[in-house]
RNA sequence: GGGGGAGUGUCCCGAGCGGCAAAGGGGGCGGACUGUAAAUCCGCUGGCUUACGCCUUCGUAGGUUCGAGUCCUACCUCCCCCA
């Protein structure tokens, strides 16, 4: 179905992650004929990529599989600024010493899903902190600012729907377009690169680029973007109780992201494991053909598809058994969430309120007292109707562990040391 | 510089005659139904409290009042018009 020659575009489109392509037929041809280096900026605003910054990553991902060269760039630069697309208020600005450190807790996820290093397709981490710190206003004002048209800029839905909905777009904010296509340019001087890649809402300031490239340099570059992912029932991806879905195991165990994907809707399904999976296409077709219950199984290889990618075989076969014994036989995983208590806390009795609080499954006493009133507390799969009942030592399992529950899919063992 | 408008529950949007813990959405969480799905229906969605109740909240700081999100003053921020 998909009319591209090159197995780059060819995947791609066929998996769904073309949105928007310039030029695609030169692009195509070359991504035949040669090894094409392209780049996706992220920023790093936050100590962890979240769900958002998986369908980029997945792109680069099949660009190295087939043959090219990936070039991931941290934002190091650009997050001292702040993207204004898609925002109707200005971005609480970083210090550098948060962006250096959330740089660094970044880079570790790229090299799950690409090989780093030498060789034609070896991927490449760049920072545009590198050159954009050291900019000299004037120069860059001579060199590079004469190319931009604030006629045009204006034109452009990042400052176009600012300045309708009458919010601030400050001066900083303005620039940013004129910095991410500096961005473009620079890696096509460093490293060749001659296509950039990103969400859709990237394809203003990506086509800004392409312009200032052939502007500077009389180089033909190449633009693609992905598509807004949303839910089946139109929601954004990746919002849940407790905010973003992060990659970081840290900010979010394996378990926890194993069962973000375990409950996606059915008529995301197949839609997701192209995207987010790299099972062949083939067997994809085949568990998307499944129908009414049976098509949990096709979730389960989801969940653990996808887990693995990010967090290793290991934890997400894990994080699948402990799914499977919570949910389906009724027992104890291994890898549910735990929260040690002092065993002496413990043999005093703790009350249910201050337990659930504890165990990070509620804000307040309040809201635990709530959920009681909702029949939706449970401790050892016993349902809590007092908020005066005791979480004691009584309570330890043969497992050595009390287990919370809030609702039938949240658990939190607490554990006494 | 002059004139006009706006800022509401720490997720968002948004109503709010001086009696307000503050309408209504969306989102989220829980329950029922299911398949750990969707749709639908129901409940919850400031903190403390067994409870009576107490405390904190409507841009900031004061004031009027028994009582202020609501009235007054000053200040901050944003928007629009005129210069």
């Amino acid at each position: 179905m998909s009319a591209y020659k090159s197995d780059f575009l060819n995947v791609l489109a066929s998996r769904g992650f073309i949105h928007q392509v310039s030029e695609p037929e030169a692009l195509d041809a070359l991504a035949r004929t040669s090894t094409i280096t392209a780049y996706i900026g992220f920023d790093c605003t936050a100590p962890s990529l979240h769900i958002g910054h998986l369908l980029p990553i997945m792109m680069l991902h099949w660009l190295q599989q087939t043959g090219h060269r990936p070039l991931p760039l941290m934002g190091g630069g650009t997050s001292r600024v702040g993207d204004p697309s898609g925002k109707d208020e200005s971005r609480r600005l970083l210090t550098d010493a948060d962006i250096n450190a959330n740089l660094k807790s970044i880079r570790a996820i790229f090299a799950r899903f690409m090989r780093f290093g030498d060789g034609k397709a070896g991927a490449v981490m760049a920072n545009n902190a590198d050159w954009l710190n050291t900019l000299n206003y004037v120069d860059f004002l001579r060199d590079v600012g004469r190319h931009f048209s604030i006629n045009r800029m204006l034109s452009f839905d990042s400052v176009k729907l600012r300045l309708e909905r009458q919010q601030e777009l400050s001066f900083l904010e303005f620039n940013y377009m004129i910095l991410q296509a500096y961005d473009f340019v620079e890696l096509y001087r460093r490293y060749g690169c001659m296509l950039q890649m990103g969400g859709s809402d990237q394809w203003g300031n990506i086509v800004n680029g392409i312009d200032l490239g052939r502007r500077l340099h009389n180089a033909q570059f190449f633009a693609l973007t992905a598509p807004l992912i949303t839910t089946a029932s139109g929601a954004k991806m990746g919002k849940t109780a407790s905010g973003a879905v992060w990659l970081n195991a840290d900010q979010m165990s394996p378990y926890d992201y194993w069962q973000f994907w375990r409950n996606t809707e059915d008529a995301d399904v197949a839609r997701f494991l192209k995207l987010f999976t790299v099972l062949q296409l083939d067997e994809i077709e085949r568990l998307a053909a499944l129908k009414g219950a049976e098509i949990n199984e096709a979730k389960k290889i989801l969940a653990t598809a996808a887990t693995a990618m990010v967090h290793g075989q290991s934890a997400a076969e894990q994080a699948a058994a402990t799914a499977r014994t919570t949910f389906e036989e009724g027992g104890l995983g291994t890898s549910l969430p735990a929260v040690e208590v002092p065993r002496a806390e413990l043999k005093a009795g703790i009350g249910v309120l201050a337990a659930f609080v504890k165990a990070g499954l509620a804000a307040s006493n309040g809201e635990v007292r709530r959920a009681i009133a909702n029949n939706a507390i449970m401790v050892n799969d016993v349902r809590v109707t007092s908020d005066k009942a005791i979480v004691g030592e009584a309570e330890v399992t043969a497992d050595g562990v009390v287990k919370l529950s809030l609702g039938r899919k949240r658990h939190v063992l607490l554990k006494p040391v």
